[in-house]
RNA sequence: GGGAUCUUAGCUCAGCUGGGAGAGCAUCUGCCUUACAAGCAGAGGGUCAUAGGUUCGAGCCCUAUAGGUCCCACCA
């Protein structure tokens, strides 16, 4: 064991070292095994474009954390890994570096554009996964899966056959959210809202007089922020309440430039309060209008191509792109004089989510999937609580959406993705929906058929992920084994996107939730609360946080401090605190081992280690604390981790590490291993067994949050097991529960803290003797301080201690400090400034007396007493007698003094 | 427009079902005490946004107001 540690932990220098090991042990791996209970969850899965940032580090952490702990104690834990094609961000990234080898998409042609596809994925796919194993992740990548593989792929085509046969996936003519830069169409969920400033156009358009032409004296005028549209209007709408226009009823309105006569037409949906009241209705190019145009059976004349150019149909303009014909438009009206005013106008205009680009609504043939009766059992599993969200308020945005839902554009004139399974019968145009391409056309024979151009939106495949991973639609023994699969954590950003389609899916294709509980969190964000983007340049590489700090001080950082589904903000200071507690966590161990090693040199023995049942006897009341806090903490953290409460868990291991462990326990100690005094083998070994057993035990609590410095520390301080990631996880006994002895402790503590006080008020240099009285009315206390004698005195910084019991009256030449039920008598009164201690027990007293009140007042009430559980009330009665004792003590020694 | 959420120490934030106002960082004081100066021992600092209400008792529950953040919808 005489390994020499460094005085500082150095993490580059066995991270790396460790993970390897325990993928050599294949510690990662979970089988099927009956005779365990699975615990599972399914990875986010990254893009193959990413690069592993803050928020893959947060929720990575997060992953990890319960899977280790769930290993731990003992679950078949399984934690599948994988990623994600990302069809359309992945394409533009590929179009991008196409671009810059002067190559155009449509150059290679579908064939060779995937296949350059796959080339990225083969040199892409991997870098992320490298950076996930950095961070400590204890993925089973013997599993490790691909949403484009094929058993994904199996999974996409089945789930769309049935939903097709069963109806809830359709081809349909509707208005789509179209970006003309990546060419596709997007879903509602793509589509971003930015607060644009722009102008409203004021227009009028001339009625239509009696012989058709239109009219030289009357118009009706309205607003417009996108007058090019015009160009496929169709009607313009009033509502059928505004009085101010039901002289129009039944007439039409002259269409400029078009030069055609358009309908008025009456919709509830126009707003009589905003603007003139009148609206152009354009079907093919806005949402709105598209809805109004059904109801009233209105053409739908489109007017873009594609790529947002006007098309044929808009006459002259034809070929010019949508904001250079608007401008040309805005000149005509004016020179015909239809051009009221222009007014600045901020209004919010939808942009593609990943290209930024002011999308376009178009009507085009599209596949969509049916959400009504989809959505029912999903909304259902949250209202009932069968599926958790974590936090509850989440809840709220979910049922949100779903009471809000439309139908879902699944199809995206992109490449990288899969494949629409439909085939167009060349002779008949029939579509048949089906795994492969369909021999003969079942409507007149023929043999030829071509697939859809079209892929599926990127979310229907990880719509599926929770099963297809698992080997659906086989059925397959992991399947049955790990699904439904326990918690899903992941970032509030996607819970549309993502976590409410893997419900839907799961329902429908499994029969059953795909996981327990959602747990969610939030974004990591700057120093200064801002998001972080490249394009502010502010984002902070894990990488190389990891590199500088190490993943330990960086995980711990993620998780602390921050409650679940709430943003963070991440700074280095926050890394430094974090990294300067693993130092500490090394030096404590360093500390440990160093004693272990000299008792062993000193004595040729290992009298230390040997079982509880053995080293029992000699515990003393400083061990038998120690002992009962882990006992207390074990349970605390187990039960804070059940129910996802991960950083106030980690927070009370660093308090119990640092404050207790190290500060008190540790210094404690020192005299019985030094051993200077006596020749109490015992006592060292008890400490000794103490101090080893519970860093122990610390250090299994504390693993699954930092696994790498509590992996080194546990594998060289003991060889008994192979690693602390598969050892068994701290349980609470009531055997090691010392309540007596905690007590006692406690009142020690505050009386070392009150000699701390008034040495330091005084100016009392350490080296300084000084002598305690300690006049105790309790026959246990007495019995602490005789017992613990040595720590004590080197606790309270004295280099000799008296202890007076039951010491007759009360020196005048003493400054006391009070502590409960026992007062501590320091000689220092030469230097204590009379009107300060004064000042001081007045405080005391004021405290007191507010004390008082709230107890008596809470003893005193009738509903506290009938309600209030015995144990709390038994609590209330003993701080009344604790606090009236104190009382009397603090008022006798005013009056001393007065 | 609808909804969510936040406002607690100088800064960043915890505070679970009402009953002690807390942590980290920063500041000040004293210490290189044989694990750790990335440390140790102490100290200062908060009308828990404001105003009401419920309660014996409110940071926590209710109402209103102000300010911030986010989500959804989107008015042409």
């Amino acid at each position: 064991m005489s390994k020499e540690l460094a005085k500082t932990y150095d993490p580059k220098s066995i991270e790396d070292r460790l993970y390897e090991k325990w993928m050599e042990k294949k510690y990662f791996h979970a089988e099927v095994d009956e005779t365990k209970k699975p615990f599972t969850i399914v990875i986010p899965p990254p893009n193959i474009t990413g690069q592993l940032h803050m928020g893959h580090a947060l929720d990575n952490t997060m992953q990890d954390i319960l899977i280790r702990f769930k290993r731990m104690q003992g679950y078949n834990a399984l934690w599948q890994p994988g990623t994600d094609h990302a069809s359309i961000a992945t394409e533009v990234k590929i179009i991008e570096k196409l671009k810059e080898e002067g190559i155009e998409k449509e150059d290679l042609g579908r064939e060779g554009f995937l296949e350059r596809a796959w080339e990225w994925k083969k040199e892409y796919g991997g870098r992320i996964i490298g950076q996930l194993k950095k961070l400590g992740s204890s993925c089973d990548w013997d599993r490790e899966r691909f949403t484009m593989d094929e058993g994904c792929n199996k999974a996409v085509t089945e789930v769309f056959c049935k939903m097709h046969e069963k109806g809830w996936i359709y081809k349909g003519s509707r208005i789509i959210n179209w970006c003309p830069v990546c060419n596709t169409s997007i879903s509602d969920a793509e589509v971003e809202y930015e607060e644009q400033a722009g102008h409203f156009w004021h227009i009028k358009y001339p009625l239509v007089d009696e012989n058709g032409q239109p009219s030289k004296t009357e118009f009706l005028e309205f607003a417009t922020t996108r007058p090019e549209t015009m160009l496929g209007d169709t009607a313009v709408a009033v509502n059928p309440k505004d009085e101010r226009y039901t002289y129009l009823k039944g007439r039409q309105v002259w269409l400029p430039i078009v030069n055609k006569a358009i309908p008025v037409v009456e919709d509830e949906y126009v707003d009589m309060e905003f603007g003139t009241g009148v609206v152009k209705i354009t079907p093919a190019h806005d949402p709105n209008d598209f809805e109004v145009g059904r109801r009233h059976g209105l053409p739908e004349v489109n007017i873009m191509n594609d790529d947002a150019t006007i098309n044929a149909n808009g006459g002259k303009y034809a070929g010019l792109d949508r904001y250079e014909a608007r401008k040309r438009i805005v000149e005509e009206l004016e020179q015909e004089g239809l051009l009221v005013k222009i007014e600045d106008y901020s209004h919010n205009v939808g942009t593609h989510d990943r290209c930024g680009t002011t999308i376009e609504p178009l009507i085009k043939k599209q596949w969509f999937v049916k959400m009504d009766e989809l959505i029912k059992p999903a909304v259902e599993a949250v209202k009932s609580g069968d599926i958790k969200l974590i936090p509850e308020r989440m809840e709220k945005t979910y049922f949100n959406w779903t009471d809000n839902i439309r139908d879902w554009c699944i199809s995206r004139q992109l490449w990288w993705g899969h494949r629409i399974p439909a085939y167009y019968c060349d002779q008949c145009g029939e579509i048949v929906v089906a795994g492969e391409m369909p021999a003969v056309c079942p409507k007149c024979g023929s043999t030829h058929f071509t697939q859809d151009e079209d892929t599926l939106d990127t979310w229907f495949s990880s719509a599926l992920w929770p099963f297809s991973t698992l080997g659906w639609p086989e059925k397959t023994k992991e399947l049955e084994y790990f699904y439904p699969t326990d918690v899903l954590v992941t970032g509030y950003d996607i819970i549309f996107f993502w976590v409410i389609r893997m419900i839907f899916s799961g329902y429908e294709q499994m029969n059953e939730k795909p996981f327990n509980t959602v747990l969610f969190h939030g974004l990591v964000r700057d120093s200064q609360g801002r998001k972080m983007s490249k394009s502010l340049g502010n984002g902070i590489d894990p990488l190389e946080v990891i590199d500088q700090y190490g993943a330990d001080a960086l995980r711990l950082t993620l998780i602390t401090g921050n409650a679940p589904g709430n943003d963070m903000r991440f700074y280095y200071e926050r890394v430094e605190a974090s990294r300067n507690f693993a130092n500490k966590v090394w030096n404590a161990s360093r500390f440990i081992m160093m004693n272990m090693e000299q008792a062993e040199e000193k004595t040729g023995a290992r009298g230390w280690e040997t079982s509880y049942d053995k080293i029992k006897e000699s515990l003393e009341p400083a061990d038998k604390w120690i002992i009962s806090r882990l006992n207390t903490l074990i349970q605390d953290v187990t039960d804070n981790m059940e129910h996802f409460e991960l950083g106030i868990a980690v927070q009370k291991v660093y308090d119990f590490i640092w404050d207790e462990f190290c500060d008190w326990y540790i210094e404690m100690v020192k005299p019985r291993l030094y051993n200077k005094e006596e020749k109490d083998e015992n006592g060292r070994n008890a400490a000794l067994w103490t101090l080893k057993n519970v860093l122990m035990d610390a250090l299994k609590l504390l693993h699954p949050y930092m696994p790498f410095i509590t992996e080194e520390i546990f594998s060289t301080i003991q060889a008994e097991e192979e690693s602390i990631m598969i050892s068994r996880w701290p349980v609470y006994t009531q055997e090691r529960c010392f309540t007596e002895e905690e007590a006692a402790i406690e009142l020690m503590k505050e009386a070392v803290r009150g000699i701390r006080n008034v040495r330091t008020q005084m100016n009392v240099a350490p080296s300084r003797k000084a002598a305690v009285f300690v006049v105790s009315n309790k026959e246990e206390v007495r019995r602490v301080f005789d017992e613990g004698m040595l720590f004590f005195t080197s606790l309270a910084g004295a280099s000799e201690v008296t202890i007076q019991a039951d010491r007759a009256g009360i020196a005048d030449d003493a400054v006391s400090v009070v502590i409960p039920d026992a007062v501590l008598y320091i000689p220092f009164a030469e230097l204590v400034d009379i009107k300060q201690e004064i000042e001081r027990l007045e405080k005391e007293k004021k405290r007191l007396e507010g004390e008082l009140a709230r107890v008596n007042g809470m003893l005193h009430n009738e509903k506290f007493m009938s309600k209030a559980p015995e144990a709390k009330v038994a609590e209330e009665r003993a701080k009344l007698e604790k606090y009236t004792q104190m009382m009397e003590q603090v008022t006798i020694r005013l009056t001393q003094l007065g």
